[in-house]
DNA sequence: TATTTTAGTTTGTTTCACAAACTGGTTTGT
DNA sequence: ACAAACCAGTTTGTGAAACAAACTAAAATA
């Protein structure tokens, strides 16, 4: 039994706050703001703002810069891509972890 | 819904190399060999044994070194607080994800 | 005796998560 | 009108952590 599956999981998702962001996102059917994520999951700006960038390069998530009023709002939304790669690691995890339970 | 239950989940695990450590143990019936180990997850010495040392130091894993004839050999043992924190995981994860499928 | 092999640990480098400080603009107060 | 406080996010510096290379120590082998 060489190397599990584990290994094939994306990278990005083995990050407890990246995984709540994406559990976020694939849950919400519309877009979701950058001020509500940073409610949400209580962290800081900086914090967020890195994640989601990693997240947008990697092609997890799409982001949405335009005006509201006078005020810029952001929002993300998660890519196919980005929800092809929840299941494939929430499937993995299982198949992994249930046999060893 | 404030913050998800993965924060609940023990920092350890989030790390693939340990999760996939914690499911060889789990899985396996009796004491997993150092070496066993480190074929089956094919990584190099010196990261096992850091990443072993960690897990140990949790409380998450028992070591437990003897000599086979004159040499030495090392295994390691899933604790009953490590079966729990993976079940705690698997769970946590389950629930957080499949609502956003 | 010297050399190779086995078993693991320690050390140094690089990557990464995080928050503090910053940018650019808006609203409020006086 | 001008300043102070506020909003929306980004950039930067730092401390922790993953990783592999180099090392230690002893045993088998030639």
């Amino acid at each position: 039994m060489k190397s599990s599956g584990l290994l094939n999981v994306h990278p990005m998702l083995f990050d407890r706050v990246r995984l709540a962001i994406m559990a976020h996102l694939s849950f919400a059917s519309g877009p979701v703001d950058f001020n509500a994520l940073l409610d949400d999951l209580a962290l800081t700006k900086g914090n967020l703002s890195t994640h989601m960038k990693k997240l947008e390069d990697q092609g997890l998530v799409k982001v949405e810069k335009k005006f509201i009023g006078r005020k810029p709002r952001t929002t993300y939304r998660c890519t196919a891509k980005g929800k092809k790669e929840v299941r494939n690691y929430l499937s993995t995890i299982e198949t992994v972890l249930k046999a060893s339970s």
